[in-house]
DNA sequence: GAAGGCATGTAAGCTGTTACATGATTCT
DNA sequence: AGAATCATGTAACAGCTTACATGCCTTC
């Protein structure tokens, strides 16, 4: 999805500022799936004002750049509307991390130990977060399947990496070929 | 990680071709969580063997384009090395298919239904292929902490579609905002 | 007094995808 | 006959991130 689309979206929510889109991204129920940075929303919103999706009431601050609430219109309901409609592109995905662990045995036992402990910590603060928001979600049946699956899924990867963590270590300090240092 | 270090990644496993590369990342032990298109990965080889990173084999092919077999060089190796040892940077993940979901009552019941489907479909074919790979990777342990990681998702993500489907499609079904089609 | 949050916007630059260009062989 | 696989490479284009530009207010 497009940036310009993700916004529509948080605006279907509630209106809000450029600003308050970014931090929707970094914290809100999208956050796990999609997210997007405020060099890139800025542009997204001017264009879509341009295009009659979203509409906007600049509200004086004393100090500080106005602020521009942006607000759907029903044009802009039609395009989310249509962007929910069209075939879904596959999922991407891409971890360093798990390069990383992937060739583990070049590297120290100890380094391996701390990420996944970073890891694992990581998770736990995600699933904390989703559940956290159990409450926002009831009465949205779709919100809630997506905020269910994410917990879900970071459930399974924290519960295997506290599982697994032990025994490839284990692997590992019993090899030779690792790092020195 | 950049299309260059995932060239080095595919290399230090065995010699490959530009193309052989691109299946590996469709096909290989990294396609769970990396990927890369052969538009990126010619250029990439290209200054690789510039970099004196990798070092280029030409094999005459009759009718074709001579095959190029890139080796990884011991500084192509310490550059792999190097990568593994920066610090990750956050995993990435964007989904189109739960932005889509999140927004399931503004759908038709039967359209979420389907796309479930082909997804619990989709899930079930990444577990078998990467539950087929186990053999290749006993013995290199990161290796197979990382496949056995992507089952675990995976199986998690496909269980929790299983049971949730059921309600959400209820929920959606006995409500009268979907669209009528 | 420094760091971080609030608030917008521009622009350079990086990275990668898609399409184009070429062409034989093999499978259906 | 048509599609897919093998095989390389270029270039246009899209899209996003990061840094820059500005500046006040609040918290530590």
């Amino acid at each position: 999805m497009d940036v310009k689309t993700l916004c529509l979206a948080v605006l279907s929510q509630r209106d809000a500022t450029g600003y308050e889109i970014r931090k929707q991204f970094a914290e809100g129920p999208f956050a796990h799936f999609q997210k997007a940075s405020l060099g890139a929303i800025y542009p997204a919103l001017t264009k879509a004002a341009e295009e009659g999706l979203v509409t906007v009431t600049a509200e004086a601050q004393d100090g500080r750049p106005d602020k521009k609430i942006y607000s759907l219109t029903s044009a802009g309901s039609a395009a989310l509307l249509r962007a929910c409609e069209t075939a879904p592109g596959d999922d991407q995905y891409r971890s360093d991390l798990l390069f990383q662990i992937f060739f583990a045995c070049l590297q120290h036992p100890e380094r391996i130990s701390r990420l996944i402990d970073k890891r694992i910590a990581e998770y736990e603060a995600q699933i904390a977060n989703l559940t956290a928001k159990e409450e926002t979600c009831a009465g949205q049946p779709g919100m809630d399947f997506v905020r269910g699956l994410g917990c879900a899924i970071y459930s399974a990867a924290a519960d295997y990496m506290r599982q697994n963590r032990g025994p490839l270590l284990e692997k590992l300090r019993s090899e030779t070929r690792h790092a020195a240092e």
